[in-house]
DNA sequence: CCAATCGTTCGAAAATTACCGAACGATAAT
DNA sequence: ATTATCGTTCGGTAATTTTCGAACGATTGG
């Protein structure tokens, strides 16, 4: 027996505005926030499958700092889910309004969909 | 007469959302943009009065960029407007609801509110 | 126990961004 | 025309962020 990972998370009235929106500015976290709206929790591999570990783990970590989403360890694997209902009350309709606005078409590549769906 | 200074816009179409929410996550811009949602039109050296002006050049030619201000040239000085409509065409909804969530306490020290604290 | 897998941490490099003084051109006022 | 004011550009430095390989601890399966 060890000790199981564990991961800091800020408390909802600790998040600031200017660091979440930082967080989404960058198109590889925002197209993940859009799947975690899309899909709920998710294996964080299925976030970023061609990326190399150390990067992905740096994007999630830095979602979560920010308060952005909630991690959750689940055996070898890591499991993440967006914090809706926390940024929701601190920042109403945000996240809703963000995803309305995104393109799917300016999405990074570092994901599994292709052309013919 | 000599050439007045002029200024380049992106096209609506070509905002994009990242870029936009970048523009937004820099306290200091994001304070910037609540101003002139607040108060319309203002002279630029009402955005920072005590920053450097290179400084100040920089921001707001960022934001003029990213397509959140409207810059224009009056005399010496130089006006400056969010891009309210455009931005609302593109991603309605975003400006009122990021502003809604913005809170004052946090604002930078760049401007004449003084010492309550 | 042994080997494979997964996420994290560390370290370092590259890229981006922030910051500001100084010089410059344009404009306004006297 | 001269002076003062304003915004921009240039040049460089500092700070932050991104990226990723390598080593490590934890977990699963044989």
């Amino acid at each position: 027996m060890a000790a199981a990972r564990t991961y800091v998370h800020p408390e909802t009235r600790d998040i600031a505005l200017p660091r979440v929106l930082f967080a989404l500015s960058e198109p590889l976290r925002l197209e993940m926030v859009r799947r975690l709206a899309a899909e709920g929790e998710v294996d964080s591999i299925e976030l970023g499958p061609d990326l190399p570990r150390s990067t992905l783990t740096h994007h999630t970590s830095l979602l979560r700092e920010l308060g952005v989403v909630f991690v959750r360890a689940e055996g070898r694997k890591c499991m993440i889910r967006l914090r809706g209902e926390d940024l929701d009350e601190r920042f109403p309709g945000l996240i809703d309004t963000v995803l309305a606005g995104y393109d799917p078409d300016h999405a990074p590549a570092a994901h599994g969909e292709e052309a013919g769906e």
